[in-house]
DNA sequence: AAGACGGACCTAAACGATTTAGCTGCGCTT
DNA sequence: AAGCGCAGCTAAATCGTTTAGGTCCGTCTT
């Protein structure tokens, strides 16, 4: 049997009433110090912790929070490291994280169970899911921009991958390379297509050709090698290459190993996304360190912060750094 | 502004009492099937859904279920989609789940969210979180065996080891390996340790000399080399290796090309953790697909079942399966 | 000295669902 | 006709917290 310390126990404890203690739990004025110190020390005593039902019923809030991902989990672990830093930050708070399975099944969409607003990692622009949510009036933080069409979020949390993209460049530069190429997955993140974005402008700005293949995850090296034919020519091909996510990385790397190149000598290669797979392959590869715990720890502090006021003009933007973690590939 | 029905309106709608529309809905005797039929259309026309705080105030629920994950994300993408799993399958309840940051910080213990119900993924027996929930007398389903040490669960989901290993050292030997090695990554959780309980086994039934190397997440290429010293050695070095765990087969496989070896050929590789990383290896690594979602989903409908009745005498126990993917690896 | 004021505290009414005890009316038995 | 049982329903209590609207009492103002 567990048992519960409740506020009118405190209140029969010290004395005074339900009010008093929950104006002197909750800092509240109308209460005297003294009074609120021997209240503070009692809960402390009794490890008392406020019934979250209780408080949800009549505050017309859940306590929770709605955290939703992509459905395609290209990142790996990316999302689970960014899952925790959410949850983390929350906890201080003492909301809690709702993970929201992804659906695109629209019948779902009426279905999210009841949270006080939501954070979307890497909002997807083909998501109904996302749209879904964006609809509601509720507060929204995304983590990566949300898709241009789709409806405002309350708030944004980023990272600066514009600048990431051409630190990457001139440092393939800086090591000789003078025909980079870039990999994506898709165009449906933000995040993508700002590295797409950023790419093609610097490659403008040094009057080098853009060379940019989308291939997939689904696709077999067959076919991903079909989307690259001509890359790695030794004359003419791509002598660096930047790549979004750690899981095309490593197989770009093979690829370039089958064709005879060494990676990190005959052709640079930078991953988008960091993981402890890039540290450990052969070679090491170079990548952006998105530090998915603290970008995930930021969304929920924006959150937390948009919660207690109204809806801003603009959404308030947050930026994550995220360094380059220079290794042997490129 | 968010309007919502609440079930007294449902009640006025229906010209019956709180107490009718409850029990119509719950499905629960007292109520003419006409009556019942009648609210049950209503509430579906009114989009009615029962708020969770109120149901859990007088219920003396939270309606949430804690999720734990170990602190080291070995499995990367595998928690994903493990997560992802269990807040399917509790939402068909109308549950929801909490992320439990893993804190081996027994400070936090005491603190964790109120919650009706556990999920331990993959506990670890040297993390005291796991210990901490154990202790706890509420009901906890752990995917993955318990460390031995600790608290007893209410549920453990599995997946068969001890078969897929023995399945992965038959499939070696009937590719004609003759020295199978096995590379671990921790000995904390069940997991790693039946794979190495079936592996000695088998090597014991066939008279095969065993070779069990411990290496680390955090370990250098140079650092796991020197563990496997002498493993791939061409006359009397292992070839054959089962890892556990995606990224360390990744690295392996790294290591092995720097040796001069063939993977899939000079040497046979087969990861204990199948991942999307496998199947674009180059060459495609062989792999156990432990089925994280569907294991996830295990995990949460187990533990929902025993939510609604008292503690088994013994834990109640299922298995996923875990079929092997076979690929060119080995 | 009457009145205004404000600080400290309390009372009571919500919030929305579940649950229990009890009521009504009907049909049946004796 | 009285009694019983039962189906079908209702009223009211309950969970723990917050908050609007009090009361009381001492102090300050004019």
């Amino acid at each position: 049997m567990i048992v519960t310390t409740t506020l009118a126990d405190l209140a029969r404890l010290a004395g005074v009433s339900n009010a008093t203690v929950s104006l002197a739990l909750n800092n509240k004025p109308g209460v005297s110090e003294a009074t609120r110190a021997r209240i503070v020390r009692l809960a402390q005593e009794s490890g008392y912790r406020p019934n979250r039902a209780g408080r949800a019923l009549r505050q017309a809030r859940t306590g929770a929070i709605g955290l939703y991902l992509p459905s395609s989990a290209i990142n790996y672990g990316y999302y689970t490291e960014a899952t925790l830093g959410v949850a983390t930050a929350l906890q201080d708070q003492d909301l809690s994280l709702l993970m929201l399975p992804s659906s695109h099944d629209s019948a779902q969409l009426g279905a999210f169970p009841p949270v006080d607003g939501f954070i979307l990692i890497e909002p997807h622009s083909d998501d109904r899911g996302v749209t879904g949510i964006l609809r509601q009036q509720l507060p929204v933080v995304c983590g990566d921009r949300p898709p241009p069409d789709t409806g405002q979020a309350w708030g944004i949390v980023e990272s600066p991958n514009r600048e990431s993209t051409r630190q990457v460049l001139d440092r393939f530069m800086a090591r000789g390379a003078k025909r980079p190429g870039l990999v994506l997955l898709e165009r449906v993140s933000s995040w993508a297509r700002e590295l797409e974005e950023a790419y093609l402008a610097w490659c403008a700005e040094q009057r080098l050709r853009a060379r940019v293949a989308l291939t997939s995850i689904h696709y077999s090296n067959e076919q991903t090698l079909a989307e690259l034919r001509g890359w790695f020519h030794r004359r003419h091909g791509a002598d660096a290459v930047l790549v979004g996510g750690d899981g095309i990385a490593v197989r770009i790397a093979g690829i370039l190993r089958t064709l005879g190149h060494q990676v990190g000598e005959s052709v640079l290669l930078v991953s988008g996304v960091d993981s402890p797979m890039m540290q450990f392959h052969t070679p090491p590869i170079t990548a952006v360190d998105l530090q998915p715990r603290r970008f995930g720890a930021a969304c929920a502090e924006l959150l937390m912060e948009l919660l207690d006021s109204p809806r801003p003009e603009q959404p308030a933007r947050r930026v994550v750094e995220a360094p380059l973690v220079e290794r042997e590939s490129g």
